[in-house]
RNA sequence: GCGGUUGUAGUCCAGUGGUUAUGACGGAAGCUUCCCAAGCUCCUGACCCGGGUUCGAGUCCCGGCAACCGCACCA
């Protein structure tokens, strides 16, 4: 990070605070690290960044969205994982007080830490005679410190909850309503915007890591035997830069090369790495400072199977705003378990197998005389075992916890066909998760131009994402100008489109804030709008180019409209 | 969490232990036919929190909180 990096990142900060777009939160109280309120300015952006994302994932690719509880009880994370992996092990000194990851300080005496359970740190601690390195005083018993906040669902504590860390559990917990609603068909994709929460232990980077977090996130669901994408001929041709983890140099190719390449592991996945990247450049991000990142196998969730990191260069270096993980089968897997519901698909084969199937059938004859009333059991356990049970003609079961061996008198192996409809699979979750927060600041850093020389700052911000999208002045507060600009504005705020208008200090002064703000178009009513042959005409500023045209009132509406759907352009009016 | 740096109006910043804390920008009211942060008048608004030292603390000391940088962490 540079002097010039440290400067950008502070001036964007004071004018985000300045002008209303985040402000750290609580500051009436000395503030809390790592959290942050949106202002009306920051509301209204972030908003329109869900509406793009909503338009791509609902509109084009027909996914359903829903919403489910922050609140999680402690069966979920137990389930998915969380409960166990997401936490670190950490000690306290007993003298000092002072807290010690304990996987850390036994690092140069074993291999792999982070996976030594509580009593094995304890132990270590003792054979290795670990002390704290600040004081020397002896080490506290090793804890779990989770980085989920805990919370009890009702009065008591019987009930433990935590808050969500992501949102994708309260998708995979409503697997079969998901499933049902979509018509028991593979693949299908589910959406859902939301906070997360994750007690972080320090916070650092301003928006960039922060304890109570915004994230937008889709859960596809193929079959894991599919994982071809219907669309993919559409996405093909999208230009990626990749840097997959066999080097560290980043590639140029396209999506289609990318997957016949086989550097994206299917066709799902580098569709939806393709589909970030559109998603990412329209609303902002510039596609110089972008380039997907593949983990490496250690840096891989516990979860993940492959993954995909969309990062975008800012003033803090390559940072991770979305996250395109395969999660394999392993949260329907665990829930499964966990729960003991069958959260499969029946995948119905297109035409009914005739299979060839063998089977060990009990020689019941047999069978009676030589265990007597013990030979019903030992037949059930027969029909249990296989084929490929039975070594050298002999088969041995288990009964009632005892091994039995059979002689192959016993039993017999027989062929018979079956017709089979389908089989049941558990399906895959490809998961194109984006952090809001992050997506929004990189937004932000990427729109943010400053013109040293005249000291002058403007948000390229683009219009489909701009919090305002027009101002409207006259040029002085009094004749009359007013009433017609404030005409104007009415006629065109809505809540969705926001005009702004503005009377105050000078003209320059006005365009000033407005490019500060991002606003990418400014009207102002001026003498000649009043009277003489220019009567009922405004002009219309760009806030790139500073370029005025003419135009006339009664167009206003329908011009704004344009320029925002991008029917027409500025150069155009 | 460790180490370093730093906390003064909305923002940026000045301030030898000693009156009512300097200024700029911003914001508000007004004047000026004012199209790119023009000028003039007037107004607004701050010492992060808690202890301590001292006759007296924005200033010195301790603790807390917060920010920035490096390390660590970031499923």
């Amino acid at each position: 990070m540079t002097a010039a990096d440290d400067k950008k990142s502070e001036e964007l900060m004071s004018l985000c605070k300045r002008r209303g777009f985040i402000w750290p939160s609580y500051e009436l109280y000395g503030g809390i690290a790592g959290m942050y309120d949106y202002g009306p300015l920051g509301f209204s952006l972030r908003n329109n960044i869900v509406e793009v994302w909503r338009d791509i994932y609902k509109g084009r690719e027909g996914f359903t969205e829903i919403d489910t509880e922050t609140v999680n009880p402690r069966e979920v994370f137990k389930a998915s994982g969380h409960l166990d992996k997401f936490a670190d092990k950490i000690t306290y000194c007993t003298k000092c007080g002072a807290p010690f990851r304990a996987d850390h300080l036994v690092k140069e005496f074993y291999s792999n830490p982070d996976t030594m359970s509580e009593k094995d740190l304890d132990q270590a601690f003792l054979d290795h005679n670990v002390v704290c390195p600040d004081c020397g005083g002896k080490l506290g018993p090793v804890e779990d410190f989770n980085l989920m906040f805990r919370t009890n669902i009702g009065p008591g504590s019987s009930r433990v909850g935590y808050l969500r860390p992501e949102t994708a559990q309260g998708i995979f917990v409503n697997f079969l309503n998901l499933y049902r609603y979509n018509r028991e068909k593979l693949p299908f994709g589910v959406l859902q915007t939301g906070r997360g929460y994750r007690n972080e232990i320090a916070p650092r980077q301003g928006m960039i890591r922060m304890r109570e977090f915004n994230m937008m996130e889709v859960e596809l669901f193929v079959d894991p035997e599919d994982k071809t994408w219907s669309r993919f001929d559409e996405m093909k041709d999208e230009k990626l830069t990749l840097l997959p983890n066999t080097g560290d140099e980043t590639v140029e190719m396209t999506v289609g090369e990318a997957v016949a390449k086989h550097v994206v592991a299917n066709e799902v996945l580098g569709y939806f790495v393709g589909t970030t990247k559109q998603f990412l450049v329209r609303l902002g991000v510039d596609p110089a400072r972008l380039r997907f990142r593949q983990h490496r196998k250690e840096e891989m969730a516990h979860y993940a199977k492959d993954c995909w990191d969309a990062e975008a260069l800012l003033s803090y270096g390559w940072t991770e705003i979305t996250g395109i993980a395969d999660r394999g089968c392993w949260d329907l897997t665990r829930h499964s378990e966990f729960s003991g519901a069958d959260l499969s698909h029946f995948k119905r084969f297109d035409t009914p197998r005739e299979e060839e199937v063998e089977k060990v059938k009990p020689n019941r004859k047999s069978l009676g005389p030589a265990f007597k009333g013990q030979s019903k059991a030992v037949a059930a356990a027969v029909e249990q075992a296989k084929p490929e049970d039975v070594k050298d003609g002999r088969l041995t079961v288990t009964v009632d916890g005892k091994p039995v061996e059979l002689g192959s008198e016993m039993f017999t192996v027989i062929k018979t066909k079956e017709k089979v409809n389908g089989e049941r699979i558990i399906p895959n979750v490809i998961e194109p998760s984006h952090g809001l927060d992050r997506i929004f600041y990189t937004v932000l850093e990427h729109a943010y131009s400053h013109d040293d020389a005249k000291d002058y700052t403007v948000l390229h911000l683009k219009p489909e994402v701009a919090p305002v999208k027009l101002g409207v002045f006259p040029l002085m507060e009094k004749d009359n100008l007013d009433v017609l600009a404030k005409q104007i504005c009415a006629s065109v705020h809505t809540a969705r489109a926001a005009a702004v208008y503005d009377g105050s200090g000078t003209i320059g002064k006005r365009y000033a804030r407005m490019d500060e703000a991002g606003t990418p178009w400014c009207i102002t009513v001026d003498y000649d709008s009043l009277s003489g042959p220019q009567k009922d005409t405004v002009t219309i500023r760009d806030r790139d180019t500073a370029a005025q045209k003419r135009i006339a009132v009664k167009d206003v509406p329908q011009i704004l409209d344009d320029l925002l759907t991008g029917r027409r352009q500025f150069t155009d009016l």
